[in-house]
RNA sequence: GGCUGGGUAGCUCAGUUGGUGAGAGCGCACGACUCAUAAUCGUGAGGUCGCGGGUUCGAAUCCCGCUCCAGCUACCA
């Protein structure tokens, strides 16, 4: 439907200091599916992604082990970050770090544009300090003493007593957006998804915005105020830039045209950044707001959110290693309804995988395969006549295919797959009820089999296409048995939004066996 | 405390504006089949729809109360 136009999707960019973890690569893979599947749709499509690397913590660990924090960042960047993106298999097409010359000069220009334009003042931020913590605490880590201390505020790490300071600082004028944004998400509803996300985002600023401090004096680890290089730049203000200085944003107009506006996906922690902050940012820069901003659910381990701090993290590598890139993929993005919390488990896992993964899509690519081979000397039979029977197929795929794609469109990435899933089934139960290796057994009913096996067949080519934005590896070995590539072209080539229509590949094309695209996994947990 | 969302078969979840005997997948039992990764296909068992009231000819679906869980209640990437 909006073939060829653009579609720029964007991951939120990783804080360095943390460690991969199963709910970043789950972003990641829900940003990357979805532009995969744009990409393959002819969209003019572009996958954003990359870190955050300024700020005090980051400074802290970083002299804590002896290095700047440019050499911590570049080391962690390296050693984690990158890596993280091949062991899930992430087409990203750029990858932005907030310390590179594009990003901060740009920032600068932002800042100065709204300072010039009034957005920015200069004032007093005041809130409670914790000596041993170095900085200034927000809300959420302060708690009331207990026992002597009863009624006094503390810290929550060092349960010690905080003190009232204040520090200049320069403020945005967010304060002067709220109806603003009030009448941007009742226009348009779907700017915040999904609706329990929007419905939150509303709740919050209509209880009152308040200016934004900007600003910070106390370290330097950060963009320098390009009026004042005392104060460095808070970092949400410089984080949220990435998404405009990535593509252009004061410096290559005719880049930043093509890309703007974003399709943001974040976790649902951190929405009210992308959904209040930055539009009203965007505002006063008079740039246009984000077409979307998506916030997906979390990943319960044991019914809890995932923690660190609880052992419940899990580092992507651990599925993979077990279970391969292309499952941990489906694995979140079928068992996990976009948008909700879903919950993780390794027996969820196991599960889905051998139920769907490997039994019900892996077995029927091999059976048809095999059949193919053994029955057709290696080639894509020719069909005979029509019947109801393949009437059916056909109008399943079709129906797969255009209600896939709907899905997508609206970000219901767990229906399309669902949709796509109708088609496994049906050939499944397609080939049960056919018998083709009874119709083998007679010369008679050579052209029938030849019918059925081919329905089978092009069956799979809808498959592989449907689903290589899901699990590329899986389908690209696909591709390479059914040998699309000669006559269709790459898998990759093949537009999604005509992957339903029937009949794409010839009969007589050589196919291959298939080895197992999903083995059991005998010892798993 | 306030606000939001949710508590539906063993598990994970669907259930439009209230209406034929409450659904899916997985798991389980039984049967069919043998091309295939001991895979596939079919049938079946199984549920006080959190609790208690109310509205209605009729409620999982609307109203009230209660209970439990999760999230939000601004500077945590």
């Amino acid at each position: 439907m909006s073939s060829g136009s653009s579609f720029f999707i964007t991951t939120p960019i990783f804080y360095v200091n943390d460690v991969p973890h199963i709910g970043h690569a789950y972003t990641e893979v829900a940003a990357d599916v979805l532009a995969r599947w744009h990409r393959q749709s002819g969209d003019d499509t572009w996958l954003l992604t990359g870190t955050d690397e300024h700020g005090q913590k980051i400074l802290r660990t970083a002299t804590a082990n002896g290095v700047t924090p440019q050499e911590w960042s570049d080391k962690l960047v390296r050693e984690a970050w990158l890596p993280l993106l091949e062991t899930i298999d992430v087409a990203n097409d750029d990858f932005i770090r907030t310390t590179e010359e594009r990003h901060e000069k740009n920032v600068q220009k932002f800042l100065q544009k709204l300072y010039d334009a009034g957005h920015i003042y200069a004032g007093e931020f005041e809130a409670l300090y914790c000596v041993g913590c170095e900085e200034f605490k927000p809300e959420s880590e302060i708690v009331t003493g207990t026992g002597e201390l009863v009624g006094v505020k503390v810290c929550a790490i060092h349960s010690k007593p905080l003190e009232l300071l204040q520090e200049k600082n320069y403020f945005f004028r967010m304060s002067d957006f709220q109806e603003r944004l009030l009448t941007l998400y009742e226009t348009r509803p779907d700017f915040v998804q999904p609706p329990s996300a929007r419905n939150e985002v509303i709740a919050f600023v209509q209880q009152g915005l308040k200016d934004l401090s900007i600003s910070r004096s106390s370290f330097d680890w950060g963009i320098p105020i390009p009026w004042d290089n005392t104060h460095v730049t808070y970092v949400w203000f410089d984080a949220l830039l990435n998404y405009v200085t990535a593509v252009g944003y004061g410096e290559n107009e005719e880049e930043f045209h093509r890309r703007w506006p974003a399709n943001h996906i974040v976790g649902k922690d951190i929405l009210r950044f992308h959904a209040v902050i930055w539009p009203a940012m965007l505002m006063a820069a008079e740039i246009e707001v984000p077409r979307h901003v998506f916030g997906h659910g979390w990943l319960l381990v044991g019914g809890e959110k995932m923690s660190k701090s609880k052992l419940t993290g899990i580092a992507p590598s651990e599925i993979t290693d077990t279970f391969g890139s292309d499952a941990f993929r489906y694995y979140f993005m079928r068992a996990v309804s976009f948008g909700q919390d879903g919950s993780f488990s390794w027996e969820d896992l196991n599960a889905r995988y051998h139920a769907e993964l490997a039994n019900g899509f892996g077995n029927l690519a091999s059976r048809v395969l095999a059949m193919n081979s053994r029955y057709y000397d290696g080639t894509t039979p020719k069909p005979g006549e029509i019947t109801d029977a393949e009437r059916e197929i056909h109008a399943v795929v079709a129906a797969a295919a255009t209600e896939a794609d709907a899905s997508v469109e609206a970000f219901h990435v767990h229906e399309a797959l669902a949709h796509i899933w109708t088609i496994v089934d049906a050939l499944n139960g397609y080939i049960t009820d056919q018998e083709p290796w009874v119709l083998a057994k007679n010369d008679d009913t050579r052209e029938r089999l030849g019918t059925v096996l081919y329905t089978a067949t092009e069956g799979l080519r809808a498959l592989a296409v449907l689903l290589s934005p899901v699990i590329p590896l899986a389908t690209e070995k696909l591709w390479a048995a059914l040998n699309a590539e000669p006559v269709l072209g790459s898998l990759a080539s093949q537009n999604l939004r005509a992957a339903g229509v029937w009949g794409q590949l010839p009969p007589g094309t050589p196919v291959s066996v298939l080895e197992a695209l999903f083995p059991r996994i005998e010892s798993a947990e």
